[in-house]
DNA sequence: GATAAAACTCGTACAGTGTGCGAGTGGTTT
DNA sequence: AAACCACTCGCACACTGTACGAGTTTTATC
């Protein structure tokens, strides 16, 4: 009784591909593109292939199934993370930049958000990402799985914080009424009375800016939780 | 020119159910095990009204949509986090039994995990939720917005700790072969010595038990950092 | 140039999805 | 008897991923 195993893009050899026509490539671009414009949701193998004019199966020569294009697509999102010179930079301001830097990306890719742990995330990008980071925390002086462990609540804070932000907006869509939306929040609240004061006193904000804030309170936050473990 | 609203279910009047027939409650009950046993994408209306023994469309007199039904358990589950009581116990204590009963839930629910974002959460089990940690935080000493940022970054971690885990069980199934993973990760991160040279040197391990070590280890860091921020 | 093999294309088909619409049913009130 | 109400539900629409197998083009070998 063996266990199961996963399937990933990046643990099979690719195609011979001597090809003269599509390649695998043009493909990922061209749903990276697609899914920019109108989502997880509005990418169909059907609208790919009308994109690149190919019949829809025909996209099934270069990629197994839909699972092995997001994957090529989603490692393609995490190679825009920029982060600082890994030899000059301190482990804060690393993390920092990493964390703000994923947050951008995934912020640019909404649809991405859909995709954390659904797909193993094997590609070279990926990889590369947790490859540095692992470095850096390892000279600032964290042993063994504490590396693992301040890598995981880094990066749970930043999915955390973003993946309901981007549910959210690709819900409910991009245009706010934000005194309009105070006032429901608060209506919905009126039996919990503390809440419901709150929102009475609370002016009604840019939820960009509230978001931004937040965000830097707890990244600021959890540095300073990892560094408490580091001098024991 | 105005903004968008959204629509929610506790933000209008429920019908006059005057009903011998069914009911929401029931709807809803027949919903939430149909969600656990077989997962969000298990749930359609026409499988509901099967277990209901009703034509599908029926169940449009009771709930305007699959969203507001889906707001409906999506609240039901919050109810199911246990929390201390307010007020005898520290907020330290608060919020990491709350943490870890907030992640025991989506554990015991994952598709409440998809959901996290994506609907409103306006229901009374939710509305309580935030009540009661927003009254703990305040007494501990956080002021103003503070008492928001504190939250969002604890259920931040939650969720980014949470939502890919169960994410991934769900698409790749519960039973794994450990070392068989263990093995995989190692030859996708060839490319990688130092990533590779940790593998080859780290045991498999039940992660299981990893996982809420991990978790333990970035919430008790969290809880540092917000302390660290009420003192001053 | 012939022939075989490999690389590639794609139409069809299946079993499913949420839900708007409008017609129909049975009970209660005027 | 008439009107109203609460409620049920079949049909239809435009979609989805992809297995299958037959067809077409390019390349390699003799």
């Amino acid at each position: 009784m063996t266990g199961k195993q996963f399937p990933s893009v990046w643990l099979r050899e690719p195609r011979k591909t001597a090809s003269p026509g599509r390649s695998r490539d043009e493909i990922v671009r061209a749903a990276l593109e697609l899914l920019d414009a109108e989502g997880l949701h509005g990418l169909s193998m059907r609208k790919l292939g009308a994109k690149l004019v190919t019949g829809a199966t025909s996209l099934y020569w270069y990629v197994a199934n839909k699972d092995e294009l997001l994957e090529l697509v989603y490692d393609e999102v995490w190679g825009e993370v920029r982060l600082p010179e890994s030899e000059t930079a301190h482990w804060r301001e690393f993390a920092s930049a990493m964390a703000h830097s994923m947050r951008q990306v995934i912020l640019r890719h909404p649809w991405s958000a859909d995709l954390i742990g659904r797909l193993p995330a094997l590609g070279p990008s990926a990889l590369s990402l947790t490859d540095r980071m692992r470095r850096i925390l390892k000279t600032a002086g964290f042993r063994g799985a504490d590396v693992d462990y301040a890598t995981a609540t880094l990066t749970a804070f930043v999915y955390g914080f973003t993946i309901p932000e981007v549910a959210w907006k690709s819900s409910m869509g991009e245009g706010y009424d934000i005194p309009a939306m105070h006032d429901i929040a608060a209506r919905a609240a009126r039996d919990f009375p503390d809440l419901a004061a709150d929102f009475a006193v609370e002016q009604p904000q840019d939820p960009q800016v509230m978001r931004e804030v937040a965000f830097d309170f707890g990244l600021v936050s959890i540095l300073d939780g990892l560094e408490a473990r580091l001098v024991t």
